[in-house]
DNA sequence: CATGAATGAGTCTTCATTCAT
DNA sequence: TATGAATGAAGACTCATTCAT
């Protein structure tokens, strides 16, 4: 859709990406692990350049210099390439830095750091985030096993603050669960709307701003500063 | 996706939202206006139902009761009626209540009124906005669209802002654009969680949270309290 | 068919069961003529479990314990593994009891212990007997392979008919080669009608309405009864 | 299979015949039921050519004229026009004659003119007799519909037995049943052999031979000829 | 304006068979 | 001989769109 009448747009509905697909064992050979690498990798490439829906399964063959009927011996939807795909990206996104937030900072600039660390994450793999939007907004099952990752990424925020509130650097009246949950939101709002959406803040702006709004959302004093 | 596996791929040659697409003149024969409107609300109920994408033309006409054929004669594509059933669902939207702009109110209330008519709205209208959401991550047109109708509800709520800073109720250090902004998307994203990915909240919950981050997150002063 | 809908078309180009094939010779060393068997052995299992077109190569490899490739370092399809398995079961349909020629006995009783004998093989070798029927209706070769050999078996029948006839045993007035021809296609109808299409008759039932029709059809007169 | 390497074997599994599949209404305008027809006779000739597993559905739709597409109109699967044409044929062969059996007559004058009836019915069905062996052979489904068909039949025949045996002409220790069931095997089995498997008798010699072998099971006594 | 049958481009999917290791 | 990954020909099926009535 949206695009030039020759590229035509492309719809399955089908196996499902949770629930129902039992992922199949890696290939024993070597051969094949190299095969399947370059499946998944030629699927990113794919799916990124012309996102899910639009993305047929000759194309990511064709990418990966294979034939065709070949796929079918390491995957067997592109639902199921696709949750291959994902696997590799999280693996990637997660490797890198160790994401470790130095603990002995001041609660702001720990909140900075996170902020950064996000955004900066978010602009890496943007045109992945934009391929798992778009997945999410179409497949339920997708969409639930996103919400349940958040969860745990929103439980430890909800930690943290109430830490804070405890040390009394945060209000007590806050509720902790749905500041972190909101509060992570405008965030990840904010990353979808920079690096999707193509507005034109700078990087710095934004951890300036989302930084601030969040430590003052949580009522943060700041001693000595 | 996630549904009936024996369904399979549905193609089409995209005519896209809003570049290319000539909104064409309303029949003129009262006949032909009634058909359209069976239509256009025949789509709603399709589109809420399956999805922008799994939805047929087919499912369409026979849910309006009209025979396949005479959807071109209303309509040249999926998109060009679903842009109908947008601009139907605006004007729903707007109407009932006419957003009430209780000006006599303080900051608090007024920003505490704007989020739960958010969220009662985001309510009423869950499953439309769960197909405006796969649209948009669907189409690139479309999602420019929204983007632009959001600047200016965005830009209202700066210029709020901008004038609680010239008032002295608000923080002065922060910017007015990116709050507004980043803000806005939080009650969105947070209206999002609770109608479409199902968080459990209570909207009274819902909007004594945000209302307080947000008014936090200006550091609005509460005269009185 | 009658089965999974998710299961789709299977092609081949045939090579034929008879005419073209000519059966190549048995491996010669230990260890290939130990994969041979293993192969046929596996062929029946499938063969009789998923009837001829339904069996994949790959069953038949994956249930021999052995690779893709190397079925055809024995055989060249399908349909010369099949030979292959009716050979083998020919044989163990000979070989277990010496099909016992009691000469002694009287016609009716020979007749009685010939229609034992055929249903008892029959319900033996059933899941074969239904796959045999299979592969008859399917090809047009095989089903002459298969009307040559009963002809010889029609044969014997009806130089016994002419014998009996000749001792003045049996009506003379009957065509002997017609008779043994329909006599038998009643038998081996009635099989077909018990062990394929399940109908509920007992074996000593069937022997004994099967018996009499045969002995009345044919006038034997039962000397000292 | 069993022809030229060029004509190639095509299998399904699918659908099924009877359980699963409901009859769709017949299409309304007299266009669509014109061409409905031209499908159904198309499927007859492919099917009686080519065996129903070689046809394939392009096959039919250009035998009949009409664009690949355009099958789906009317039917969901090869199974279905199949059931179609079983129908058709169905129809045909009870129309001509109203088989009915001149009371009047005789027993042994009865069994032979429905002998005969039976086979230059089955003659003039040949090509679609032997479609209907392969079906049956193929799909459980179907063997299980036409089981219960001759069932019927026998039924019948049976009934006719039991009259005869009341009145003394035939044999008192014949089961009834199995009888029929045994003997309209034999016919049917004739007939096979010869309109199928290409036996050279005559209709007349196979009229005169089951027709005294059968009378001669029953142990009909010829009164006064 | 309405109808609904007809079209055909486009994609998926299977599996016998080959072949490099 | 054995392996198992790679191949590619073949057909089924869908559904937006057209068009004769």
């Amino acid at each position: 859709m949206s695009s030039t009448p020759e590229s035509a747009a492309r719809h399955r509905r089908s196996a499902g990406f949770s629930g129902t697909s039992t992922p199949r064992d890696l290939p024993t050979t070597p051969r094949g692990l190299r095969t399947r690498t370059k499946l998944v990798e030629a699927a990113r490439v794919v799916f990124e350049r012309d996102g899910f829906l639009d993305a047929r399964l000759v194309d990511i063959t064709t990418e990966a210099g294979i034939s065709a009927g070949s796929f079918y011996t390491y995957f067997d939807s592109k639902e199921e390439i696709f949750s291959a795909v994902l696997a590799e990206v999280e693996e990637e996104m997660l490797h890198p830095d160790v994401r470790q937030v130095t603990n002995g900072d001041d609660p702001v600039s720990m909140i900075r750091k996170a902020n950064r660390a996000y955004l900066e994450s978010y602009q890496r793999f943007s045109k992945f985030m934009r391929l798992l939007e778009q997945v999410a907004s179409i497949d339920e099952d997708f969409r639930e096993l996103r919400r349940k990752r958040g969860e745990s990424f929103v439980q430890r925020n909800a930690k943290s603050i109430r830490q804070m509130q405890q040390d009394g650097v945060a209000g007590a009246d806050i509720d902790p669960m749905m500041a972190a949950s909101f509060l992570s939101g405008m965030v990840a709002r904010a990353a979808y709307s920079r690096f999707v959406l193509g507005e034109s803040w700078t990087i710095d702006e934004m951890v300036d701003s989302l930084t601030e709004l969040w430590a003052n959302a949580l009522k943060i004093e700041t001693p000595a500063s």
